[in-house]
DNA sequence: CCGATTAGTAGCAAATTGCAACCAATTTGA
DNA sequence: TCAAATTGGTTGCAATTTGCTACTAATCGG
């Protein structure tokens, strides 16, 4: 696996950074099945329908990048992939991903898959508020650069 | 721009229908200017660097998928991409990803632009939460397919 | 009216993706 | 226990996508 030698897109934004690690077509969508348990190479590529070689490569750049990590199985002695901390820390993406598209990407009545809690209720629509309380949006807030 | 004709990578997984509308190199990048006042085609490809023809194709496609929307400018005759509601409904997606990359993906110490609301104060890391008060993460959710 | 800027298009080369076949090692099951 | 199936890839090639460098037509500013 080639070396850390990323030149980003947009070094002092951390969206295009994190765009750069995980903002390609299928990347997040791994992440997404880790998180639901998915841990072997051939249970990836069947949740995902990704291409073997495509997901090879994405599987060692998410293991290369500190998202994924490889470890041996329980039981026995074939490998498997598990999220890292830092993969884990993706949940929030993930989550909004998934409610803006219950939101936008669904016609109403469509069916889709919904994410639940332990005991079974659906996870509420999140919202973003602030320290004041005051949302969080494209009005209330602004981008200052290289802090 | 070729009418929607989308076959959906998962069509019934909220997550993989945002990404097949965003989730490539770039759209996010335009979501994330447009939200930062860019509204002009040469304004977007200064700030993303994307190739010129590239960003003719992304514009169309997010003004397509109902996430922009042109119209004629103030000031005169020109036109203008600006985002429409579901495109400003991406904010929390933008927010997230923002928020993961400053904690993972810059060495401590190292320069990045932050988000501030209204006051210049940053924007405090989201914590998500369930209904009950309890953190929302993959270890108390999980996935239930087709609702 | 002239030069600069805007908003693209066109052509082509390079990079990425996807498909299908192949393969070695491991696991399963009769 | 031995064959068949499964796992976890790799390889080669074709198709698609991307990016670069012109080029153009319309507008704007002075």
């Amino acid at each position: 696996m080639a070396a850390r030698a990323l030149d980003w897109t947009d070094a002092t934004c951390p969206v295009a950074r994190t765009l750069d690690l995980v903002g390609d077509r299928w990347s997040l969508l791994v992440i997404r099945d880790a998180m639901d348990g998915a841990r072997s190479f051939t249970e990836f590529q069947r949740r995902t329908g990704i291409a073997r070689n495509i997901l090879t490569d994405r599987l060692g750049k998410l293991t290369a990048h500190g998202l994924l990590a490889q470890r041996t199985a329980a039981s026995g002695r074939r490998q498997e992939y598990v999220l890292t901390d830092a993969g884990r820390d993706l949940f929030p993406v993930i989550l909004t991903l998934r409610q803006w598209g219950e939101r936008h990407a669904f016609a109403p009545g469509e069916p889709h898959s919904t994410l639940v809690d332990q005991h079974g209720i659906q996870v509420p629509e999140i919202a973003l508020t602030g320290a004041d309380g005051t949302p969080l949006n494209t009005d209330t807030t602004h981008v200052r650069k290289t802090a």
